[in-house]
DNA sequence: TATATCCGGGTTTTT
DNA sequence: CCCGGATATA
């Protein structure tokens, strides 16, 4: 049936090419781990343009991570040699984004993205503005509050009155306020406002529509309420949405993920096809067979089902340590013969459930020298060094970013404390003005010490002078220039972090450097260059695969990756499941966690688990994790001690 | 205002 | 046990 042949659709099963190819209808691609989603993916947007003549204008590609995103588009780059920036390739947080400034910017309204720990930041100060007790309400879990709300599209003014009058609402209340009244948007501000946008301006609206021929939603499962809501706006009948995702590897519903969305996929659009792509390119038969049974233990879910064309390979292995430390030591050793074997320590992965149980792995991996790489989640815009300059590059920006000037008041130390602090807080809630002004009214009113006046008043002209002199110059000129002019390297030379902050510091330069835009003023790029590190708040691991070396990470971080050498540790109840989830309807979650961390799997799964271990310092027995015995005894090797587990 | 000491709580984290 | 935040002290 299919004749064409093409490099595009080589090599590849009848469902994938299906799937690349078939333009008459919407399509659902339900697709398991290691099935070649991706590369369905490319291909397929290849397959529009080259084939079919779509214009890569028409194209917008959704993902959920910035890596998935990148890896996307340089695939892409690889076949398609012309005007490839014109699809809109990106997160569903950078495309909102983009829509948004485009619009905002002719309003000349000021977006000022956020982070969490700004987030966190503000909930806390207005949790105590409002006498609420900062122990009952930690701004932790306000956060999530909010969060859910908006990952539902809720505001404030949306939710249900009578309901809501506990305390929790009226910090989402006030919070609201301040972030619409000095323009902070947080992450599902961003997508909120984008759904307002296209409601309240059909015209801008059907642009979109019009233009956007051909949707394609990676990483489907993940997806939340209000990006749905989003996605549903753009697409109507005439343009063509594909839909790829494995249900199976929701693993951030803690964020608004939802699975049924999936289920709701098929019934709001008409005229649907689904793919299933259940042949598995990676793993070895025991493996694959191992995780169906594991993951048929959940009650919520499409149920499909992994095969492969490849041996049985060999059993998994199944160690019962001692201790955590017996644990490291039989991991260790096992690497070992992989190496002295001429394994390459590169396709070799420890995976963890939590962060904190990589210590121990990492004192006995270097105590026998084998080198290994800790992959975690420390953000590059979440280092100190890098908030402090670009709070000054914000508050320049807009003086009335009441978070930046909160950071920067007394960084470096200039003999400004918590009561002055406060002093200027309390005009702001009077006059209901912000900081930066409040701070005005009060050195006019002789209120402070003089020494505090004399400060304030140096910093008042610090910002206006860097305001004024880097307006022409480069970005990566302006950012140097504060970070002479402030000081701040003065501050973190008396410290012995100093080396990774100059290191940090000189990646910033980097992007700024890499950073450019044609056409647009010099405060206009640097506004969308603080947007872009925010939203592409992630760590560059560009050596990723160049050093050798055994690759240390949690298993939500393994997501998308795959290796020859797995080794999941701390099989245990209590850890994996962690111990929050047992008994709730979250294990299902974890389930599929430990589904993902097996299927990372290429050739060989080794798993874990400790009878004791240290928990906060105290010595705790502990039993091995249900997801074990999940698994038929038949695909396990026991190394040692079994009964234990019987 | 800046530093010293105590106390409690402690998953995972694509944006 | 180890970190961050809140309180006590110089």
């Amino acid at each position: 049936m299919i004749f064409i042949k093409d490099n595009l659709i080589k090599n590849m099963n009848e469902k994938q090419i299906e799937a690349i190819i078939s333009i008459e209808k919407n399509l659902l691609i339900l697709a398991g781990a290691g099935s070649g989603k991706t590369k369905v993916l490319v291909n397929r947007i290849n397959w529009l343009i080259l084939k079919l003549g779509v214009s890569p204008k028409s194209i917008m590609a959704v993902t959920f991570s910035n890596k998935a995103a990148k890896e996307i588009y340089n695939r892409i780059k690889k076949t398609i040699k012309f005007n490839i920036n014109d699809i809109w390739i990106g997160t569903f947080h950078s495309l909102a984004y983009k829509m948004l400034y485009l619009h905002y910017n002719k309003l000349k309204k000021h977006i000022q993205i956020i982070g969490k720990e700004e987030q966190i930041n503000l909930i806390k100060n207005i949790t105590i503005k409002l006498n609420i007790d900062i122990k009952k309400f930690p701004p932790i879990k306000t956060m999530y509050y909010i969060n859910n709300k908006k990952n539902y599209g809720l505001h404030p003014k949306d939710c249900v009155k009578n309901i809501e009058k506990d305390k929790l609402f009226s910090i989402y209340k006030l919070y609201q306020k301040k972030c619409t009244k000095y323009g902070y948007f947080d992450f599902g501000e961003i997508l909120i406002s984008v759904n307002n946008l296209l409601i309240k301006n059909p015209e801008i609206l059907n642009k979109y529509i019009k233009q956007f021929k051909h949707i394609l939603i990676d990483e489907f499962q993940d997806i939340n309420n209000i990006q749905y809501k989003w996605i549903k706006q753009i697409k109507n009948k005439n343009n063509k949405i594909m839909i790829i995702g494995d249900d199976d590897q929701c693993i951030y519903g803690w964020r608004g993920a939802e699975t049924t969305l999936i289920e709701k996929i098929k019934s709001d659009y008409s005229n649907i096809k689904i793919i299933y792509l259940e042949q598995n390119y990676r793993s070895t038969n025991n493996i694959i067979l191992a995780a169906n049974h594991l993951i048929n233990n959940n009650n919520n879910r499409i149920k499909k089902k992994l095969w492969t064309k490849k041996k049985p390979g060999e059993l998994i292995s199944l160690y019962s340590a001692i201790n955590e430390e017996d644990e490291a030591k039989y991991i260790t050793n096992c690497i070992k013969i992989l190496k002295y074997n001429g394994f390459s320590l590169n396709k070799c992965a420890i995976l963890y459930r939590k962060n904190i149980q990589s210590i121990v792995i990492e004192k006995i991996l270097s105590k026998n020298n084998i080198n290994y790489e800790f992959l975690n989640t420390i953000k590059f815009y979440n280092r100190k060094e890098i908030k402090d300059i670009i709070s000054y590059l914000r508050i320049i920006l807009n003086k009335n970013d009441d978070i930046a000037f909160l950071r920067i008041i007394n960084t470096p130390k200039r003999g400004i404390g918590i009561n002055t602090i406060n002093k200027i807080n309390e005009i702001s809630k009077k006059k209901k003005k912000s900081l930066w002004r409040s701070l005005k009214i009060i050195l006019n009113k002789n209120i402070l010490k003089k020494k505090q006046n004399l400060i304030l008043k140096k910093f008042i002209v610090l910002i206006n002078e860097i305001k004024k002199n880097i307006k022409n110059l480069k970005l990566y000129e302006q950012v140097n220039y504060v970070i002479n002019k402030t000081k701040l390297l003065l501050m973190y030379k008396k410290k012995d972090d100093f080396k990774i902050r100059i290191e940090n510091l000189k990646e910033l330069i980097k992007l700024t450097k890499k950073f450019y835009i044609k056409n647009i003023n010099k405060f206009e790029i640097l506004k969308l260059f603080l947007s872009h590190i925010i939203l592409n708040n992630n760590n560059e691991n560009n050596n990723f695969e160049k050093k050798d070396s055994v690759k240390l990470m949690s298993i939500h971080l393994s997501k998308g990756l795959e290796f020859d050498q797995v080794f999941i540790i701390g099989m245990e109840e209590g850890i994996f499941p962690h111990y929050y989830t047992l008994n709730n309807k979250s294990l299902e979650e974890e389930r599929r966690l430990a589904y993902v961390g097996i299927t990372r799997a290429k050739k060989k799964l080794t798993l874990t688990y400790t009878k004791e271990r240290y928990l906060y310092g105290i010595k705790k027995k502990t039993k091995p994790s249900r997801f074990i015995k999940e698994i038929p005894l038949k695909y396990i090797e026991i190394i040692n001690n079994y009964k234990v587990l019987l």
